[in-house]
DNA sequence: TGTACATCAGTGAACGCGCGTTCACTGATGTAC
DNA sequence: TGTACATCAGTGAACGCGCGTTCACTGATGTAC
């Protein structure tokens, strides 16, 4: 699973990681046990200590390091998405959905796990840095919606945020017997569509 | 806490969904157990078991009482909601998310607990009775759009039903370190009302 | 009203289990000379 | 290149704990006559 090199594993801060978001993904943040972390990655449930304070905090490694990619992930979308605002904040909304797709454990690590973005600072700097570029996106785009009905751009952003949440936790789960109606990347798409409508941002063609 | 009759409790199968709920409310359905919710209701462990199949099979019953309380505000809000199709379906979505603020512990057996809506075929019943309530305030709506831009009531009602989940989720919850930056009400209201206005069911006053 | 008895709803002790955590330890690695 | 030694990153045994679950039991309740 997991090459080890003799007595000493070589990189098992990040084997331990990602051993706990394997686990994270394939039985919730219930089903992890730092034990079982420790079993995955070929180790005694005590080596963990040389590199986490417990349990809890090897958790919040695992939601840092998904913050992270989250950001960047939103950030590259948000760049990259197009020539327009609008362009580039839709590719960002996609990126959501595509990164909760993608990395399920972080995810759930970020969002479900209970654990508090005020665990340390470097969590709750990175969580904001994430929460900042869709932030960012929303206030370019409603610099096209005439000042006098434009909502504040937290506002917009939280809207946005919450669907997306919303679709990916009732919709993209595979949890038996809640199967969507829709395609969840449709969903959200059809629902922003709908939204920035709503905002005159998009023309009712 | 919980008045007993002596030998026998009287009614310790509510007391037990009772404990369970303000648990799950307390430390999240991670943090209850049922032998907490026993001595909670004042008896052992092992007469949750006259009652219950397990673990499991409490949560599943709190989650079922909690979509009938869901399903029983839903449709009271939708038919005393207004005289309007619209203004019916503006009073389920704040019904939504006056039930998960009113009933937290239920909120959580319901959506995040893990259990799954097809534990027996009562909780998938009145599960399924609950969304429809939301789908059918929303086919109601929907009707009066021009039906060659009508999006079907089911993703409709899906956008909401999201959209709704999320703010709970995300701003809802006094989780530190993730204050809103408005009162959900505010969000889910406002939220609804662009969506609204982007199906053309609201004027761009 | 009283008694015998069946049924029901609890007890309490016991179980095996896996958990998170601690501790003194030891094998492996790196470095100074 | 070789040796002595400090440092580092693991081990493995032990701990106390609370969990879910089982079992034979017993006290309380209800009912037939």
């Amino acid at each position: 699973m997991v090459k080890k090199r003799g007595y000493h594993h070589g990189n098992l801060r990040q084997a331990l990681v990602e051993a706990a978001l394997s686990l994270i993904e394939a039985k919730g943040p219930t089903g992890f046990t730092l034990s079982e972390a420790a079993k995955q990655a070929g180790v005694t449930p005590a080596a963990v200590y040389r590199h986490f304070d417990g349990r809890e905090d090897l958790i919040a490694e695992a939601a840092k390091q998904g913050y992270e990619i989250f950001a960047d992930v939103m950030e590259y979308a948000y760049n990259k998405g197009g020539p327009s605002d609008l362009a580039a904040f839709e590719a960002t909304g996609r990126a959501y959905l595509a990164f909760a797709r993608k990395y399920p454990g972080h995810y759930i690590a970020m969002f479900e796990s209970g654990i508090s973005v005020n665990h340390s600072p470097e969590l709750a700097a990175i969580s904001a840095k994430a929460r900042g570029v869709l932030e960012k996106a929303a206030a370019r785009l409603s610099e096209h919606i005439p000042p006098d009905r434009r909502p504040p751009p937290a506002m917009f952003s939280a809207h946005v945020w919450a669907l997306s949440h919303g679709v990916v936790e009732l919709f993209a789960r595979n949890s038996p017997g809640t199967q969507s109606p829709f395609p969840p990347e449709d969903l959200l798409e059809t629902g922003i569509g709908v939204y920035l409508r709503g905002l005159g941002l998009l023309d009712r063609d």
